[in-house]
DNA sequence: AGCACGCCGACT
DNA sequence: GTCGGCGTGCTC
């Protein structure tokens, strides 16, 4: 037998598929997707393969074999994704194969031999001695000679058969629980006799009473208790305690969340979407305005979905993958979902993998990446917030997850839901036109009203002599909301917000010496810093040019704002959100939940404090400036900036209590701002499809940007117009493209490295990739452009 | 990326 | 005649 592999070589040797041999001893351990290691090159180094088809001869001049077999990477429901992610992205097999299976902890599976077929020969024998079944080597360790070769042979014969278990256990964690051995009916009784002398012990008995088994740190956590009592009750017999492996899950459990009655346009929603699942491929838009209850709809159609005997991917951005929203799914599912996040170890990855690999988990709820999840047979992916910018991978592979994840529906005959407040352009014109269906919630569950949105002209401001980055009015509903103790949020747009310095004598601005980009002071560290590639150097009191002493600090971080509250309000407590503040595992998180525990008054942060949870008690959402992003040099400016209003403004109110947004700008008439603050994502959109149709982009065409970047600017130049010529030159796509460029990139020097960029747009749905890849080669081939790196982006998420 | 192969000049 | 410099191309 041959297998047709793809080497993880590490090399730059092409992206083909390489025949080997495969000893007849390990044929039927080997399937398509089977991860194997191989020999490889001169040296015959030892890497890993992926089995992408199996054939029984090769035309190759010399075969060497297969060494050894790990697990199952993918099945061959994944081969025709692959091939198609390879068809439509300029990247590799193994590029694609990194980002669909975990790396690393590539354990070897256990092989098991067990009975297939009665007989009496000595290695049955010997197996019904040990239960049937018993894992090679314990088998082989059963005999003095050397009984291999007489194995194979009767598994050969089918008298013995061979499986295999992926062994997950080896890094896997232990832990402690405890779990109750009274007899049900004795419970109360023995609750009752334990309640007066020892109230911890009852508390413990009674959680024990309601669940199969807790782990002891839970136990005493949930009642408020110790050890000692844990071994008191254990003591008296009451409970047990034993090990048992767990799988590094971190979802905690919860108490059990009861599915909710759906509002009627949750209701009509829901309907829609149970009525198609299961009559193969159908994809919708939920349209459903902040607070509307979108999830409640997911749970109970993931639940529908269960019911059907299929499996569901949820994916949702990075950002909202907190425990409050994994919680709330374990506590509607319990063990049956997996989680995927980027705060998960490799091992804890692996783990998730596969648990969803074997058939464990139903149910995976996840960021981009979870797309891929190796489930068999799928009945419903949703993208929740689909408009999120994280759905569209910046690294290679350059997927799109909603490509993908249509890709995936269809091949499972799936019903595939994209879901936002304020969906992509793309997907709410292709809902008009029919390419699926639109289901719509207007009102938030509750009957809770949408914030009321003040738009403040900060012009007037500046006539009426205020100078401050707060307006009038916003500074009051602060000072409202801090005497009312309800709580605040602040948004700054980091864009165009950070401080720089510059000398009022002769002008002088600090310039990163690597980029083309000014540096940023930061206050904490008094140190001015670049944001592209971390140069820091210490902040000067004196001009470097000109010695001058009057150094001035423009605009005005998070830090900035945070100061300009204390100095307003010194009573209130102020949290800030930023990169400063977050970095580290959980540090967003960690803030997040601080705020809503503390109650404190206010809480300052950049794009990260739109996204994600819902406080019931911020009743106030201000921005401070709406237009740092209005006037980025891209034609996703106008939805960015809707996005993000609409979001925040989202944010407040959203319990009992009515919310207020101010929103700060210097441009009051723009379309985006103002009908932001009407909640009229219908009216933003007819407006902004007539701007995409007069300036023909997307949805009216495709558009891919390919980069050049370089140590050496003429060289980085040149070769982009090599590339272009390449494109050009080329009959069969003349008529389907539009080149524009190359030109220089808006930031056009980055950590040393030159900046060039073409841009080509073609009509939507058109496939010009083979095009691409053809001139990326032709470019990667010529010596002189051996430093230029190319990078080839179809709908990226800036283009400029 | 490594490594072999091969073509050419310099030196025993 | 032979050693080794580096440019070129391949990795089943």
């Amino acid at each position: 037998m041959v297998v047709k592999v793809i080497v993880n070589h590490g090399t730059r040797a092409p992206d083909k598929l390489y025949d080997y041999f495969v000893p007849e001893e390990i044929e039927d351990k080997i399937s398509i997707g089977s991860r194997l290691k191989v020999p490889f090159g001169a040296k015959n180094r030892e890497v890993e393969a992926y089995v992408f088809g199996i054939k029984m001869k090769s035309n190759a001049r010399r075969l060497k074999a297969v060494t050894e077999v790990y697990d199952r990477a993918f099945d061959e429901k994944m081969l025709p994704l692959i091939e198609w992610m390879r068809d439509s992205l300029v990247c590799t097999y193994i590029d694609i194969i990194k980002v669909i299976v975990p790396r690393g902890s590539i354990n070897k599976p256990d092989e098991l031999i067990g009975i297939a077929t009665e007989s009496c020969d000595e290695v049955s024998e010997a197996l019904k001695k040990h239960g049937g079944e018993l894992e090679i080597n314990e088998l082989l360790s059963c005999f003095d000679t050397d009984m291999s070769q007489k194995i194979n042979d009767l598994v050969r014969k089918g008298i013995l058969k061979r499986t295999y278990r992926d062994r997950y256990d080896v890094k896997s964690a232990k832990v402690r629980v405890a779990y109750s051995v009274v007899e049900p009916d004795m419970v109360a009784d023995v609750i009752k006799s334990l309640q007066n002398r020892a109230p911890v012990q009852a508390k413990m008995l009674d959680i024990l009473s309601s669940t199969t088994r807790v782990s002891l740190a839970d136990l005493v956590r949930f009642s408020d208790g110790n050890y000692g009592a844990l071994r008191a009750l254990e003591k008296k017999g009451y409970i047990k305690c034993t090990d048992v492996q767990v799988f590094r899950n971190p979802v905690r459990q919860e108490q059990c969340d009861e599915k909710k009655i759906l509002t009627p346009e949750q209701q009509t929603a829901f309907n829609r979407i149970s009525e198609s699942l299961g009559n193969g491929f159908y994809e919708f838009l939920l349209h459903g305005v902040t607070g509307s209850g979108k999830t409640e709809v997911f749970l109970h159609a993931i639940d529908q979905c269960i019911e059907n005997g299929k499996k569901a991917i949820m994916l949702v951005p990075e950002i909202s993958l907190t425990p409050q929203m994994v919680s709330r799914f374990s506590a509607r599912f319990g063990e049956r979902i997996a989680v995927f996040h980027s705060g998960l170890s490799m091992g804890e990855k692996y783990d998730e993998w596969c648990r969803i690999r074997d058939g464990k988990a139903d149910i995976v709820i996840g960021a981009r990446s979870a797309v891929f999840a190796p489930f068999d047979d799928i009945g419903m992916i949703i993208i929740d917030e689909e408009h999120e910018q994280s759905y569209k991978s910046e690294m290679q592979p350059r997927y799109n997850t909603h490509e993908v994840a249509r890709f995936r529906a269809k091949q499972h005959s799936a019903i595939l839901v994209l879901a936002s407040a304020t969906p992509k352009i793309e997907s709410y014109y292709d809902a008009l036109n029919g390419k699926k269906e639109l289901l719509t919630i207007n009102n938030r569950v509750n009957d809770s009203k949408m914030p009321g949105v003040e738009i403040v002209d900060m012009r007037d401001e500046l006539a009426k002599g205020n100078r401050s980055i707060l307006s009038v009015k916003l500074r009051e509903e602060i000072e409202e909301n801090i005497k009312r103790k309800e709580q605040t949020i602040l948004l700054l747009n980091r864009r165009g917000f950070s401080t720089f310095v510059s000398c009022r004598s002769c002008g002088y601005v600090a310039q990163c010496p690597n980029c083309s980009i000014s540096l940023t002071y930061h206050k904490f560290s008094d140190t001015l810093r670049c944001h592209y590639c971390g140069h820091t150097i210490p902040n000067y009191t004196t001009c470097p040019s000109c010695n001058s002493s009057y150094i001035r600090y423009f605009g005005g971080g998070t830090q900035k704002v945070e100061e300009e509250i204390f100095k307003l309000f010194p009573d209130a407590t102020v949290m800030r959100m930023d990169n400063d503040t977050t970095s580290g595992k959980g540090g967003h998180e960690r803030i997040l939940s601080e705020f809503e525990q503390t109650k404190a008054d206010i809480l300052i942060g950049t794009q990260m404090v739109a996204k994600g949870l819902d406080f019931p008690n911020v009743t106030l959402v201000g921005v401070i400036s709406a237009d740092t992003s209005l006037f980025a040099d891209d034609f996703h400016a106008a939805e960015r900036t809707f996005d993000l209003l609409e979001q925040v403004t989202g944010r407040a109110g959203r319990a009992d209590k009515v919310g207020r947004a101010v929103i700060q700008t210097y441009s009051p008439e723009n379309p985006a701002v103002v009908l932001a603050a009407k909640h009229d994502y219908r009216a933003f959109f007819d407006g902004e499809i007539k701007v995409r149709e007069a300036m023909n982009y997307p949805p009216y065409c495709d558009i891919a940007s390919v980069s050049f970047s370089g140590p050496d600017e003429r060289t980085v130049s040149e070769c982009a117009k090599r590339f272009a010529r390449v494109l050009s030159d080329n009959p069969e796509i003349k008529e389907k493209v539009r080149i524009i460029g190359p030109i220089r990139a808006a930031v056009a020097k980055i950590q040393n490295k030159y900046r060039w960029q073409l841009i080509i747009k073609m009509r939507r749905g058109s496939n010009i990739t083979p095009y691409l890849a053809e001139a990326n080669e032709h470019c990667r081939k010529n010596k002189n452009y051996e430093t230029v790196i190319i990078v080839t982006d179809k709908n990226p998420n800036t283009i400029f």
